[in-house]
DNA sequence: CCGCCTCGAGTTCT
DNA sequence: CTCGAGGCGG
């Protein structure tokens, strides 16, 4: 890596260059922020921008020097558009300064008391959380209880006259029925709270758009702001906005912001009944983490929770600080997106001799856990992205869980950055890189590592389950030249393994009886354990089938090899699913002279074949594709599928219209949502074991 | 030949 | 989980 890149991607900047990346987030910051508030476009998501934002204002505490006023660090808010009415705030409109972990809260907490010269006043009321919902804020003026005013916040001081289009979301009420005798002299009401669109709406106006041609809306919130912002109010009666107030600004002589929402309430106003209020600290952590995990549940899109001191004059005394109140704060989610710096691009070579680029990321928190890589999965994807080392890039969790790139932002690239370029030899043995269709492939077929891939392939759970096997200790194995192929594995010995350092006798008996115990293996694990290319678990099933049919009893991997060099390809097109491609790679692998060595060498390590007991070959399941998903409490997914398969039931990966029923445990995956769209019929667990229970019979 | 349905293969972190 | 690509039906 070039010296200045390096520089970057450490933690520890210069002066110079913490200047020069300000500048440039600064640019960056507020393209995204004038996309956004002025032209209602998303370009980026707010998970992405704040973690800029956040990168920014760590770099400015660093280095407090180069901080100045255009900074979007020091402002809220966004710019009127000229077509509405300017509207003065009668009270500035603040936004909330950010907390994104317990630390933050807590740092929070202890600036308050700092600033205060004394601890906040703690009962079971002390503070009140609210649920923050992505929409956008607004303020309700009404005279003598009728509503005469809305506007939105603009930059906090001045805002933009809505009233025609407010007065369409049925949410606002325009009369205000004010019983209580003490409120009804109340001349004039300020009251304040949120616009935003239902997941529901925000769908149905998704699906209207696309059918009308035209590009789908980034999120919820967007809509809103647009929606609100229209000149034709008819546009925006027509979608449905909602709204919840939150904030009473006249005084009524409210003690504790929890009473605003009960007067709200009282007098008309929609009020979100999940908020609460909290004692300490950690029932305010507990609130966050409750609808941190539940919050797909709601139906309306939340991005974190607010935090406010209940009590109104310790709220007052703490005052403002920039353009937030010091005593609330936005206590967001674990963000689903987060930018980061590719370090590094690494490339891995696997068992079947693909190049595999890697970024090497600058570690981030994410979704509660460290990502510190992402696969980038081949040549034509970096070219996708343009992702280059040094690059800040943007990773989310693919299905929350697995780290991807989404995107590379080219506008905070280090001049130095280089594009990506396949290595033209092989990483590991140095041999000649030969390209396949999109994938590069080192063009040794023994290549180290293909042979070390293949053996953790080999004792991998779905093939020879060989547990307390795993990666690290093939390693360890391969480099001290105890075993060289995946026969050698079954002629360990104790006293082998107890010299090794960090291997008791203890863990060497162990691994040796592991391993004796499955020498006796099933013939269509058995032939997923070699690795054979395009064959995986359902093709090996097939394979095995194909073979009994040379041979009825095979008990042993000689015989094994003898049906091998049996088959034509004549024999393997009778299977379904068995082409060209996978009969030609089948028929190949019998053919290589390694491999029948292989295959013999088994025979002399006692490696034999279970003969599986007949399947019933025509169980009330059959002609049925299941298809599992989540995960299930009375049985694990592996003995789901041997029980359907049982009763001769198909078992897929995959939900297309073709399936016949989605099993959904718990947690279930983007499959159920994919069933739903394809009408395919749900069953749950209990439906699932009823049926299982039948078709015993 | 095209488009759908599946399967295979690679991947991350606790 | 997702992507790519093999198999197969239309």
């Amino acid at each position: 890596m070039p010296g200045l890149l390096k520089l970057f991607c450490n933690n520890f900047m210069n002066k110079v260059q913490a200047k020069e990346r300000i500048g440039k987030l600064k640019k960056e910051i507020e393209k995204y922020r004038h996309a956004y508030h002025v032209l209602d476009q998303s370009l980026i998501s707010d998970a992405a921008s704040d973690s800029l934002k956040k990168e920014l204002f760590d770099l400015e505490q660093q280095f407090p020097e180069f901080i100045t006023s255009d900074s979007p660090t020091q402002r809220v808010g966004g710019e009127p558009l000229k077509e509405f009415q300017k509207v003065r705030h009668e009270k500035p409109m603040l936004s909330f300064n950010d907390a994104f972990s317990k630390e933050d809260m807590q740092d929070w907490l202890e600036r308050l008391e700092n600033y205060l010269g004394r601890k906040i006043k703690s009962n079971e009321k002390t503070f009140y959380c609210e649920l923050k919902i992505d929409g956008l804020a607004i303020e309700l003026e009404y005279e003598n209880g009728i509503f005469v005013r809305g506007s939105t916040r603009g930059d906090g001081l001045v805002g933009e006259d809505v009233t025609q289009n407010l007065k369409t979301v049925e949410a606002i009420p325009l009369k205000l029925e004010v019983k209580n005798p003490k409120l009804r002299v109340l001349k004039k009401l300020i009251v304040r709270g949120e616009i935003f669109l239902t997941k529901k709406e925000f769908e149905r106006m998704n699906k209207e758009q696309l059918k009308n041609g035209g590009k789908a809306y980034a999120n919820p919130r967007n809509v809103a702001a647009g929606s609100i912002r229209q000149l034709d109010p008819k546009i925006t009666s027509g979608r449905k906005l909602d709204s919840f107030q939150y904030d009473i600004i006249s005084d009524l002589g409210q003690k504790l912001h929890e009473e605003e929402h009960e007067i709200l309430k009282e007098i008309g106003f929609k009020t979100n009944p999940k908020n609460a209020h909290a004692g300490t600290l950690d029932d305010v952590f507990k609130f966050h983490e409750y609808w941190s995990k539940h919050r797909d549940q709601l139906p309306y899109e939340v991005d974190g929770i607010v935090v406010i001191v209940n009590n109104n004059k310790e709220f007052d005394d703490c005052g403002v600080v920039g353009k937030a109140p010091r005593a609330a704060i936005a206590f967001k989610f674990s963000a689903r997106e987060a930018t980061t710096i590719i370090e590094d691009i690494s490339v891995q070579v696997g068992r079947t001799g693909v190049l595999t680029p890697v970024a090497v990321l600058k570690p981030v928190q994410l979704g509660g856990i460290t990502i510190s890589h992402a696969t980038l999965h081949n040549a034509d994807e970096i070219k996708r992205l343009d992702a280059r080392v040094g690059d800040t890039v943007i990773v989310s969790r693919a299905g929350d869980v697995i780290p991807k790139i989404i995107k590379a932002l080219k506008d905070l690239r280090p001049r130095a950055a280089k594009e990506f370029e396949m290595p033209k030899f092989c990483p590991v043995d140095g041999s000649k890189v030969i390209r396949d269709g999109v994938a590069y492939k080192c063009g040794n077929k023994n290549c180290g590592a293909r042979n070390r891939e293949g053996l953790y392939h080999f004792v991998s759970r779905k093939a020879f389950n060989l547990e307390g096997l795993g990666p690290k200790i093939i390693d360890r194995f391969l480099d001290e030249g105890l075993i060289s192929d995946a026969a050698d594995i079954f002629s360990l010995k104790e006293g082998d393994i107890a010299v090794l350092e960090r291997f008791g006798e203890k863990s060497a008996k162990n691994i040796v009886e592991e391993i004796n115990l499955r020498k006796k293996i099933s013939l269509p694990k058995f032939l997923y354990s070699l690795g054979i290319i395009h064959v995986g678990e359902e093709t090996s099933r097939l394979l095995a089938e194909a073979l009994l049919k040379i041979n009825p009893k095979i008990h042993s991997p000689k015989e094994v090899l003898a049906g091998g060099l049996k088959l034509t390809e004549e024999k393997l097109f009778e299977m379904p699913d068995i082409g060209p491609a996978v009969a030609k790679s089948i028929l190949e692998y019998f053919q290589n002279p390694g491999h029948q060595k292989l295959l013999k060498k088994f025979v002399e390590m006692g490696v034999e074949m279970i003969v599986e007991k007949r399947k019933a070959e025509n169980g009330k399941l059959k002609g049925l594709s299941f298809v599992l998903t989540g995960s299930l409490e009375s049985m694990s997914r592996e003995q789901a599928k041997e029980k359907i398969r049982a009763f001769s039931g198909d078992v897929s990966e995959s939900v297309s219209k073709n399936t016949s029923y989605v099993v959904a445990g718990s947690e279930p995956g983007s499959k159920f949502e994919k069933a739903k769209k394809l009408e395919v019929k749900i069953l749950d667990e209990e439906q699932f074991l009823k049926m299982l229970s039948k078709a015993v019979f």
